[in-house]
RNA sequence: GGGCGAUUAGCUCAGUUGGCUAGAGCAACCCGUUUACACCGGGUAGGUCAGGGGUUCGAGUCCCUUAUCGCCCACCA
């Protein structure tokens, strides 16, 4: 027995030898697997894709809690005898990315234009290369068996070629198109951004309710005055009584200065309970009365407010001025022409951008966008319903795979969130005016336009300035890592479509449709056959964690203090799908208790057996031991059918139920007595038991806790019939 | 405004298609140092499963309703 099992069980000196043990075996690559024989080469594949972290930083309890369950699934599936590959990657985040970097600037007193595109994106990279390199070691540390081999980055060469290759697609499908439209404008972070990328919050607002002169004959309401200058017409709802006279009519004014122009609509889309039950339409700072002036295509629209947030093209008084100045200045002049009605304090939801926080100015743009409602010609017989060549849009593809269960979202309910958000889709806008990310592959000179994988070879062509929107590049990721648009890929033919794509659910939207959408068009198949959403890590309080309540918690911190296998165990008891969990020092702590409770009972183990042959094949068992024997193979019968229904937060707490309560407080217990008193049969046996018992503990265990059961395998005697790595053993029967 | 989730022992939570005498970990209390383990063992206490109504032979589990907390979506100016 080696020395280290005298003393209590060690994490720290254990898990990263561990790991190089299983680095340097090249098993977490499942064509070494093959080649060493231990799968079989026309196995069962699992495939599965890490959500790439973004490069933006470390990683945190959230990622760790997605490493361990994925890291459970690719071990379990592995013991299986599958062919078994977990592909790593990180994603370059582009928005994110970039903010992040330009806040480091800031404190450097620099701007992004002060140091240049090119500059930039050098300071950028440096920055993204060093997270990567810390996510990477993270990643390690949690003891992920991702194949390091085939690792990705969603900005490489590779990656640039698979999204080139889709963009042009789609362009010459005519799904992407350039537009004219209005967009959600981040004036702080000057960008366009997706519906999806805008967070809403609460505030109050003051909304005032005036007339815009005083020979006008409806009172509108507003909380923005200042875009007035902007208003094209008033509208007011069909069946309204008190406004039908009006409709048609057209008033020329002049408002602060400026001179507007307001014909009286009718649309459906207004209230007439709400304020005063007209709506002075404003339609290129506003989505809504966006939409009302393409219902009422003679409706003009005037942009008065710039990319800057400034007024302009509105008269002398309110051009060059920064929006919440011509907002108070508006207001000083209905008060002197004595319009104003009413003002009242209001709460009111304001748009803001995610990552720059700054406030959302809509505004009409030309830009990139993906129309999802376009039919285009499907590409293949793999999506039950739909025949090769049948006219189908985006939308349709993307509700049906998940309606008629090509793809199962778990747990359920969230299927319901998904065709909510499918239903209400508008165009994806797709272009963004930063620095950081794939810059769009369409190449100008004069009026002609080039959309291709490569650079046009003549000179004079310029590239598109503007970059993507960074889901466009992750929403390839199923198959840009296997090789795509490489048709004769062996990775691509092999592994696709993936098993499974496990991530959280607050990228429901973002990512899983996103993917849904790229490979049911590119591919013509789904990416995966099951999402399984796990839930938020939350503190012990049940708060979230953030950097301004200061309850992050660093995951390697919790490692150094209890290992890595007792952090796994923790993020993984309990915590079933789509439930947020709250990760508590305690709990961590219960199951480093738990990994020294094998450790003792492997030194028990290993002392009494010492002079015992390690096959526990073709044994006469005593009766007692046979049915002990039954017990586990029913137990191991019951938590594999869990396992194969991604239970794990039921097995997990199983196995440990059974390991100490069972195992040890009973079948140990009682092995004394039988030493102790037992004829030389009934010790025989019982000593079989116990060596075979432990091995059947540790394989079982393997998945939740790899590097201790790993360790105490590398001591256990074997026989011909084990294996050398534990990792690579067959899950037991 | 629409949708979804949660409410089970002092704390954190399991409890899948209705059969439970309702479980686990931590905390508490009592006993125990008999060589695997005090990072332990044996034991005790603790719950009208948020409230109300219903379906059923039977409900923590299904239905309705109320309350509280939380999340997501939405163009109410």
């Amino acid at each position: 027995m080696n020395e280290k099992f005298l003393e209590s069980y060690n994490a720290k000196n254990t898990e990263d030898r561990i790991s190089l043990l299983w680095e340097n075996s090249g098993f977490y690559n499942p064509d070494d697997m093959i080649k060493a024989g231990l799968t079989k080469n026309d196995a069962e594949t699992f495939s599965m894709v890490l959500p790439p972290p973004n490069v933006t930083g470390t990683l945190h309890t959230g990622h760790a809690s997605m490493i361990a369950i994925e890291d459970i699934m690719t071990r379990y599936n592995r013991m299986l005898g599958k062919k078994t590959l977990w592909i790593p990657g990180t994603d370059h985040a582009a928005i994110a990315t970039q903010s992040k970097v330009e806040k480091i600037l800031e404190k450097e007193k620099l701007r992004k234009t002060d140091l240049g595109r090119e500059n930039f994106l050098k300071r950028v990279n440096e920055f993204a290369q060093k997270s990567h390199d810390t996510i990477i070691s993270q990643c390690k540390k949690m003891g992920a068996s991702l194949d390091w081999s085939r690792e990705a980055f969603t900005l490489d060469k590779k990656r640039e070629l698979a999204v080139r290759t889709a963009f042009k697609q789609m362009y010459d499908d005519g799904l992407i198109y350039k537009a004219h439209r209005i967009v959600n404008w981040d004036v702080k972070g000057q960008t366009v951004i997706s519906d999806d990328e805008i967070i809403h919050v609460e505030r109050d607002a003051e909304m005032f309710t005036f007339k815009y002169a005083s020979d006008f004959p409806i009172s509108i309401s507003t909380t923005r005055p200042e875009t007035k200058v902007g208003d094209t017409a008033v509208a007011v709802h069909p069946d309204d009584e008190r406004y039908q006279k009006y409709i048609g009519e057209i008033y020329d004014i002049n408002f602060c200065g400026s001179n507007i122009s307001i014909e009286i609509i009718a649309d459906y889309h207004v209230d007439k309970d709400f304020g005063t039950g007209a709506l002075g339409v404003t339609p290129a700072h506003s989505i809504a009365d966006w939409d009302i002036a393409e219902r009422n295509p003679n409706i003009k629209v005037r942009k008065v407010i710039d990319e800057y947030g400034k007024m302009i093209n509105c008269g002398d008084i309110l051009t060059g001025m920064k929006i919440t100045k011509a907002r108070e200045r508006v207001v000083e002049w209905l008060k002197k022409e004595n319009l104003l009605e009413k003002s009242e304090t209001i709460k009111q939801n304001i748009s803001t951008a995610e990552r720059s926080g700054g406030i959302i100015e809509p505004l009409p743009k030309m830009q990139w966008w993906i129309d999802t409602e376009k039919k285009f010609e499907f590409k293949s017989d793999k999506i039950n319903g739909i025949k090769k060549g049948e006219m189908v849009s985006m939308k349709e593809v993307m509700l049906h795979v998940v309606r008629n269960n090509q793809i199962n979202i778990l747990p359920n309910r969230f299927e319901k969130v998904y065709f909510n958000w499918i239903e209400n889709l508008r165009p994806w806008n797709i272009s963004r005016q930063i620095w950081y990310g794939h810059q769009i592959p369409v190449w100008y000179k004069g009026d002609e336009i080039y959309v291709g994988t490569e650079a046009p070879k003549e000179d004079e062509w310029v590239q598109d300035e503007d970059t993507l929107d960074t889901w466009f590049s992750s929403g390839l990721w199923t198959f840009s890592t296997l090789g795509w648009p490489d048709k004769d890929s062996q990775d691509f033919k092999t592994y696709h479509p993936t098993t499974i794509l496990e991530t959280g659910h607050d990228i429901l939207f973002f990512w899983v449709a996103r993917m849904i959408l790229m490979t049911t068009y590119l591919i013509g198949d789904i990416p995966f056959k099951t999402v399984y959403m796990h839930g938020l890590i939350r503190d012990s309080k049940g708060r979230k964690m953030s950097k301004s309540l200061g309850n992050i918690i660093n995951p390697v911190d919790l490692i150094e203090k209890y290992g890595t296998d007792a952090l796994r165990m923790a993020m993984v008891v309990g915590n079933g799908p789509g439930n947020d969990i709250n990760l508590d020092d305690k709990k961590i702590k219960a199951y480093s208790k738990f990994a020294n409770k094998l450790w003792n009972i492997t030194r028990f183990i290993l002392t009494e057996t010492k002079e015992t042959n390690s096959n526990t094949e073709n044994i006469e068992y005593s009766n007692i031991d046979l049915n002990i024997i039954n017990n586990q193979k029913k137990f191991i019968k019951e938590i594999t059918l869990e396992m194969n229904e991604l239970k794990y937060y039921i097995v997990s707490e199983k196995i440990y139920h059974y390991t100490w309560h069972i195992f040890a407080d009973e079948i140990i217990e009682k092995s004394k007595d039988i030493f102790e008193n037992g004829s030389e049969e009934e010790k025989l046996s019982r000593k079989y038991l116990l060596i075979r018992s432990i091995k059947n503990i540790l394989k079982i265990l393997h998945p939740f806790m790899p590097f201790i059961t790993e360790e105490i395998w590398q001591e256990l005697p074997k026989s011909e019939n084990d294996r050398d790595i534990l990792m690579t053993e067959l899950w037991p029967e």
